[in-house]
DNA sequence: TTGAAAGCGCTAACAG
DNA sequence: CTGTTAGCGCTTTCAA
């Protein structure tokens, strides 16, 4: 870490105290607890300090002394730096972002890195507790942070870990809500695609095996609730067909589309369990000249601002909230003992991406 | 800060020690040293540190020691919060955050709020360099970072601080390429909109005493070469129209370019110092009836995401890029000694806003 | 290999 | 209002 000609610390708190004959407690006094000391004598501990270059207490050793970093961990999924690519990611740390600033409080973010499989780096992190934002129930990063005696809340996943706060959405019955909306419009043919579910990369169609040992309760949730909805005018669901992609892009969602609609031509809904995919899906409709909604309804999850450009029919949900109950959960000094837990609304946001199907006399016919 | 149940700290290295009959230096080895004890003994340390529950080296208390907080500080203009939102700042932070994931190191976001004008949080941070993006001059912020007795690296402003390396653009010489453009398109009657230029908050037409005493080197140099570039068809910069926006956004920039056409009904050009703000004149311009380019031109500056969705010409500047280099300044362990300062390259990128005006014969008959 | 000694720089009682 | 006394929890020469 070079690149500046600043020199090294130069002077201490001792060295200060010592310099003007005073006490260690008097110069501490002077930066931490103006009241305690006389308006002339904290000037000339000041003025020493200006001309000897001491730059105030050290951070880090009054951090160990007070037993407070004054800080905020962030353990976020993927590489930390994917999380500001990603529009509901950034969403979230706004919210976050902005819980910190009211408390003053810093904000550090872990870098978590695909390649570093390195738990150390959770170790490493001087903070008062950590946010972990939606990462599977199995990372070892996040069993890193369990370890640390400091408070910890999760935003949306893992659910139900115990002694942590969380602040998430309920998925599957805003899922539901969308399923509703969407059999209620006629569709019976419907495909999903869906974020990654599971730690080693797949993708393409999903088996019941692999349904079945989903590692992301959001992507588990929304799905089930899909299900639900499905079941309730008959649909099996293992007649659903279900296509996965590791990556979370618009060009994912547009290739799973691609092979989905290949695979089952007669879809006439694709539901997406997040806006990102669906934009995809979406695209691929343009490019293919599939005319939205009237040759096939597209739907997504999350709500986010390219969405609602696009007028993305779409399960809306607070994300900016979110990251806020997060850090305020984490910050809010009040003694709850009990894990807390926050459920936040979402809402249907129906845009002109779905319609009745084409074929749907077929199934309203029977009324 | 509670929130969980987890319980406070219960052991520490010393208390593991003297459980276990063995010396602390033992202890800090065997997670520190793995090779300077053998391994029967180090598993023997680490099954008691699972046994009490010790979470490892207390990494504060490590940091005073070592000297090095394994942390990055970043300093924003404007709330933390806002970060999220600026498309250009969410690039510089990807591109961050990818040098600080490659380093292990860890990115601590300073909580500036515009409320809380207290400077102590910079003093709080326990880092081991600072990256400062884009701030004023006289940010009390930067001045307190310059006071610390780390290394720093400024992005894009404030420029020429001594001491202090520094990654940015020429943005002079881009809007003067910028500026060539458009008025080897014919215009001459052009119109500027641009982000705040001092700390106090000002919207509607700059004066020229406030654009003798910008504040931020950006949007000076921006202006500047715009400067320029019309003075070499003859324009007399007094002549052009500046309006300034304190806030950075797309409707910012719509209402602007409202007042600006509406004083200046005659301009053909709208020249934006940023694509947010031009995004904005394109707004207006749509909602107004009025054609782009056909009857108007609109540039904008940066080549955000959205700007090339919409077809924008204007300067596209390698904003993660920006950040990496930042990063790697600040990181390299190369004992440099003289500051550095990259200049990356930009690129006028002609989108379809811009054209030759109506009125451009009027200019093109002289030849 | 392991241990003993010496602080890193600071704050928080508690006395004076 | 000021100083004295104890560490916070850890790493690191240096010796054994």
């Amino acid at each position: 870490m070079s690149g500046s000609s600043k020199v090294r610390r130069p002077a201490t708190l001792a060295s200060l105290a010592a310099e003007l004959g005073v006490s260690r407690t008097t110069v501490s006094n002077a930066y931490n607890r103006p009241d305690q000391l006389s308006a002339p004598l904290r000037e000339r501990v000041l003025e020493a300090a200006r001309r000897l270059g001491y730059p105030g207490p050290d951070p880090v050793a009054r951090s160990l002394r007070t037993r407070r970093a004054g800080a905020v961990g962030l353990l976020l999924t993927e590489a930390l730096s994917y999380a500001f690519r990603d529009p509901v990611a950034t969403g979230f740390l706004e919210g976050l972002a902005l819980a910190c600033e009211q408390a003053g409080q810093g904000l550090l973010l872990v870098p978590v890195s695909p390649e570093h499989a390195d738990v150390s780096v959770v170790h490493r992190a001087g903070v008062d507790g950590f946010v972990v934002y939606s990462v599977r129930e199995d990372d070892p990063h996040f069993l890193a942070v369990l370890q640390r005696p400091v408070p910890t809340v999760v935003c949306d996943q893992p659910t139900g870990v115990e002694g942590v706060d969380r602040v998430g959405v309920d998925d599957q019955n805003a899922m539901l809500g969308l399923a509703r909306h969407l059999t209620g419009l006629g569709h019976r043919r419907i495909g999903v695609i869906c974020m990654r579910l599971a730690a080693q990369r797949h993708d393409g169609p999903v088996s019941a095996a692999r349904q079945a040992a989903i590692g992301y309760p959001v992507q588990r949730n929304r799905l089930a609730g899909l299900r639900d909805g499905l079941a309730e005018v008959g649909i099996d669901w293992s007649d659903v067909p279900v296509w996965e992609r590791f990556d979370h892009s618009v060009e994912a969602g547009q290739a799973a589309a691609e092979e989905l609609l290949a695979a089952r031509p007669e879809t006439t809904a694709v539901v997406c369990t997040s806006d990102v995919l669906a934009l995809g899906a979406l695209r691929h409709a343009t490019q293919q000249g599939i005319v939205v909604p009237d040759e096939l309804t597209i739907t997504g999850f999350d709500g986010v601002p390219e969405a609602e450009r696009a007028g993305l029919t779409t399960v809306w949900q607070p994300v900016l909230e979110k990251g806020k109950v997060a850090g305020e959960l984490l910050l809010d000094r009040g003694d709850r003992i009990r894990p807390r837990r926050v459920t936040l609304p979402t809402e249907l946001r129906i845009g002109h991406t779905s319609c009745t199907p084409r074929d749907a006399e077929r199934w309203f016919s029977g009324l």
